[in-house]
DNA sequence: GTCTATAAAGGGATAGAC
DNA sequence: GTCTATCCCTTTATAGAC
């Protein structure tokens, strides 16, 4: 910011993601994201040939990011029940400290067409769930590894998704926003259940 | 459609909570809103005075109609486990039959300014979320109700929301889209935790 | 590689006829 | 209560100077 510019179309990339993921496709205008990164829009247009393109590689940019994060989790081989406090701890803090990851994936799974989808799964996921579901059969053998993948990823995601709209919710604290707190809730609910006996 | 036209203004609301729902605000213009109906856009300024109220009055229609839904779950007085079950069974029935209202919900908490999550809180949620942690103070004395509520709501909500990427995750089968599939796996992982026996 | 200028289309909103 | 016609602004995108 302010400094001489090396790489102008990294830079437009790093820019436009947090906008796009506060405010959507349709509600960013190439002129706001050309006053965002300091040129005109005009110039946008030398480096991406239109607006559709320009999303679709910060898209590309944002999640190859965090897909490099979510593959830590599992290059330690402990015990599964440490492997499983690694990744809920680890994946609360990635989403904790930056939300245009999940802010942007959210509107891709509402707004995205088929191809675009399929590509997100494939080219982000697809590995990072495939360990989920080895780790969820090796701990709870008895249930679907699927639906265990999702239940524990909904509950991490969901619990910051709300994050603006948690303060008004009853029984709020400020705790409760608390990356920390969040994951040790989840890990000591998914080990007992409701019928809980050491918090 | 295509019959006579006695409540306009209630119509154009219906046909307007699915486009706002499926493509946001600013995805959304007055042309297309009033193509969907069968007026001329100019005709939408009779009923509304500008596109900010019209989604304001989508917005509460849409709303009003899932609070009443919600707080049906709690009028049975029976056993907690019971509540519980009955509460997951009918949410999960309710989102997976009309998406609307989550996605609604979604973007408004991402979009939102904080007024109009407040009265969101305050006008829809407030009772029912008062209710889920009364429950869950019942169900699990020694867990955050808060957290308790949110995660439970969290898991609902969220395997309804990837419904459109979920066949491209690995492990999918179709059933893992059914509502009672889905309610089933929630209750059984909130009773036993990993460490399942029953199912 | 960025600028100014501008084209072409679409956006929200209003006036006034019927 | 809906229409046509229109205003004015913003949007995406291009052309061409520097």
């Amino acid at each position: 910011m302010g400094g001489d510019r090396q790489n102008t179309k990294a830079e437009i990339l790093e820019t436009t993601i947090p906008l796009f993921a506060n405010r959507g496709y349709a509600g960013v205008s190439m002129r706001q994201i050309a006053q965002a990164v300091g040129i005109k829009a005009a110039s946008l247009y030398h480096h991406f040939p239109d607006k559709g393109t320009l999303y679709i590689e910060a898209l590309a940019q944002a999640f190859s990011k965090y897909a490099a994060f979510m593959s830590e989790s599992f290059a330690l081989q402990t015990r599964p029940e440490q492997r499983l406090h690694h990744l809920i701890h680890h994946l609360c803090i990635i989403v904790h400290e930056d939300d245009n990851f999940s802010k942007l994936m959210q509107r891709e799974i509402m707004d995205g067409n088929e191809k675009r989808l399929e590509l997100l799964a494939d080219q982000v996921f697809s590995d990072f769930f495939q360990d989920m579901n080895e780790l969820c059969l090796l701990l709870a053998p008895d249930h679907d590894p699927h639906l265990m993948s999702v239940s524990i990823l909904g509950q991490i995601i969901y619990h910051f998704q709300i994050t603006p709209i948690r303060p008004f919710l009853p029984g709020y604290s400020p705790e409760h926003d608390k990356a920390e707190i969040i994951a040790q809730h989840i890990m000591n609910l998914l080990t007992n259940g409701l019928n809980n006996s050491s918090e």
